[in-house]
RNA sequence: UGGGGCGUCGCCAAGUGGCUAAGGCAACGGGUUUUGAUCCCGUCAUUCGGAGGUUCGAGUCCUCCCGCCCCAGCCA
């Protein structure tokens, strides 16, 4: 097998279990409730819930619900789903950081007891100022010193709500000339007098981030808990409450590199903006690098982990070419998907030669790799549909460049016969709008005669016999690599066509009666799935998920 | 200009002082093929951000320099 080499979390890990300092891994993936699950989420998810598979322990599935004004339980339930969908299992029931409001006030308040902490008035502005800036120090808030029986009660009416937001707040004493501004004197408690999605309107006051998600991770027992890049910096503090706080077990916080793709967007602001702001459908617009977008769009939970499996974890920020996940998703496909066929751009052919009304039935193989997946059946008569791409009259066109049908030659129909060309007829405007062709007899499955010499495998459906569909094509939703870079806004990279709706497609008829679940490429087309949103009983639409490569150069 | 990180092929990345700098993606050649797909074979870093130094030996250790990212929310 091949054997990847341990990642540096791994490493601490293993050496953590073999030196008796962990008897049982325990990790988390902790979203806020507050947008969907995207592709960057991913590579979290398959880190975290990897690392307690591959070492026996255990991953929990805890939602940092600190913030009721962005809250919502809508997204807690899709946040779930697209969990599971991947594929992964979290351990006993989900978690919320609003289980553990109770034990973290009675934290917060003894670390005012402690003398650690205290209830500042200062307004925002003003706290700002105080805190300094990056190169001066800042100073000390005017209620740092006051008594802790005096905070212990502004902390209690703060909870009872008897205070206005943005009054007061309770900071914990660290040193307001630390060099790193996580550690002066950061907010543990701010007022903040709306419901929460789960505790209603129990508490008007709610524990910042710093605040809680150390002691969440104490209280579930999480061994190691992995973050990202931006939180270095919040360790120090991270672990300071840890220290002076009763808490339960010793987590200890790694930070790695987030996933960054390009040509596209993953901050839940910029998608959260696309969303609001129309330029897509939705959350689960296939455009989306969202997990529910890349569902609709037919992209396959395999095809997803494979990739975040691929990716390096370390403390390096790059962003990884879309290319590479385009990989694992045509290849997770290629091996998956049952082949069809299906004409987007239907051109008429009339084969002279079979007599109207006849039909045959020809055999297809729903995988050339894979017998085991079967075969079906396909309808042939006298009008089929080839797509108007593949036709030319250009008889000077050589046999490498266009491996299609050329008037007055022959090509292979796959999984049919070998036909020719004879003739054209034209449109109005002197545009082909049917081709007169003719069947080699014998050929199905046969090679023909010698002296024909087919240009190459096109694919086509029988006119009498086919399914009405629409088909939508995708391009890549920004044009730019880096969407936003420098200071230019991120939506005037957005391209324009990144949609491409082709109604009066056919399809071969088989799929009317297709299980919609199924991913399929459409031979020489690339791979589709049926829309959930879109597609009917009796016309289906079908997303594009993506292309087949294409290494011929025109 | 404070603090915290990071710099190895176009992209991702292994490398934890000693055989000839892994691997994947992309790209480019060639072969097979009733999908211009898949598959197969081959090519692709005398060099590790730069300059010094230590060492018999350095991508790996030291020094200085350069570049990029993050931090001044009562967001997470």
């Amino acid at each position: 097998m091949d054997t990847k080499p341990e990642n540096f979390i791994q490493q601490i890990i293993r050496t953590d279990l073999e030196e008796g300092r962990v008897h049982r891994v325990v990790t988390r993936f902790p979203p806020e409730p507050n947008g969907y699950l995207h592709i960057g989420h991913a590579k979290s998810i398959c880190l975290n819930f990897g690392l307690a598979e591959q070492f026996g322990g255990a991953c929990n599935l805890r939602f940092d619900d600190t913030n009721p004004e962005k809250e919502e339980d809508a997204y807690v339930r899709a946040i779930e789903a697209d969990v599971r969908w991947l594929g992964f299992q979290w351990d006993g029931a989900v978690r919320f950081a609003s289980d553990y409001f109770g034990r973290l006030y009675e934290w917060a308040r003894y670390l005012v007891e402690q003398d650690k902490a205290y209830v500042c008035e200062l307004s925002a502005e003003q706290t700002r100022e105080y805190r300094g800036t990056l190169t001066e120090p800042g100073r000390d808030s005017p209620y740092r010193d006051r008594p802790a029986a005096e905070s212990l009660d502004l902390l209690e009416q703060m909870r009872r709500g008897e205070i206005e937001e943005g009054r007061m707040v309770l900071r914990a004493k660290i040193d307001m000339s630390a060099p790193n501004m996580n550690l002066r004197d950061p907010v543990l408690y701010r007022v903040k007098r709306v419901p929460h999605h789960r505790t209603g309107d129990e508490w008007n006051i709610y524990p910042s981030y710093d605040f809680a998600h150390g002691q969440e991770d104490a209280i579930e027992g999480v061994t190691h808990s992995i973050c990202t890049l931006e939180f270095e910096d919040h360790r120090p503090l991270y672990d300071w409450f840890i220290d002076n706080l009763p808490v339960p077990s010793r987590p200890r916080q790694y930070e790695f590199g987030r996933l960054n793709l390009n040509y596209t967007v993953t901050s839940k602001r910029r998608l959260k903006r696309l969303v609001d702001e129309n330029h897509v459908d939705g959350w689960d617009d296939p455009r989306m690098p969202t997990l529910s977008g890349l569902r609709r769009r037919g992209v396959t939970p395999a095809a997803i982990r494979n990739f975040c499996d691929s990716l390096a974890v370390a403390k390096t920020d790059g962003t990884v070419d879309m290319a590479q996940f385009e990989h694992f998703i045509r290849e997770d496909l290629n091996t998956s998907a049952h082949r069809a066929m299906c004409v987007l751009d239907p051109l008429p052919v009339e084969l002279v030669n079979v007599p109207e009304g006849q039909v045959e039935t020809l055999r297809a193989p729903n995988h050339p790799q894979r017998q085991e997946l079967g075969h079906r059946e396909l309808p042939f008569s006298r009008h089929i549909y080839i797509d108007r791409g593949d036709f030319s009259e250009d008889t000077s066109l050589s046999r490498k460049k266009f491996k299609r049908l050329v008037l007055g030659e022959w090509v292979r129909l796959r999984a049919a016969y070998v036909i020719r060309a004879l003739d054209v007829v034209r449109g109005d405007g002197g545009e082909p709008v049917k081709v007169i062709a003719e069947i080699v007899p014998g050929t199905v499955g046969e090679n023909p005669p010698e002296d024909i010499r087919p240009r190459g495998v096109i694919h086509w459906v029988s006119a009498d016999d086919c399914l009405d569909c629409e088909i939508r094509l995708y391009d890549r939703l920004f044009k730019t690599p880096s969407p936003g870079a420098g200071d230019s806004d991120f939506l005037e990279a957005i391209n324009p066509d990144s949609l491409k709706v082709l109604t009066g497609c056919k399809a071969e008829a088989g799929l009317r009666a297709g299980d919609p679940a199924h991913h399929f490429q459409f031979e020489r087309e690339g791979y589709f799935y049926a829309d959930s949103r879109h597609s009917t009983a009796d016309k289906p639409v079908f997303n594009q998920t993506i292309g087949l490569r294409e290494t011929w150069t025109q």
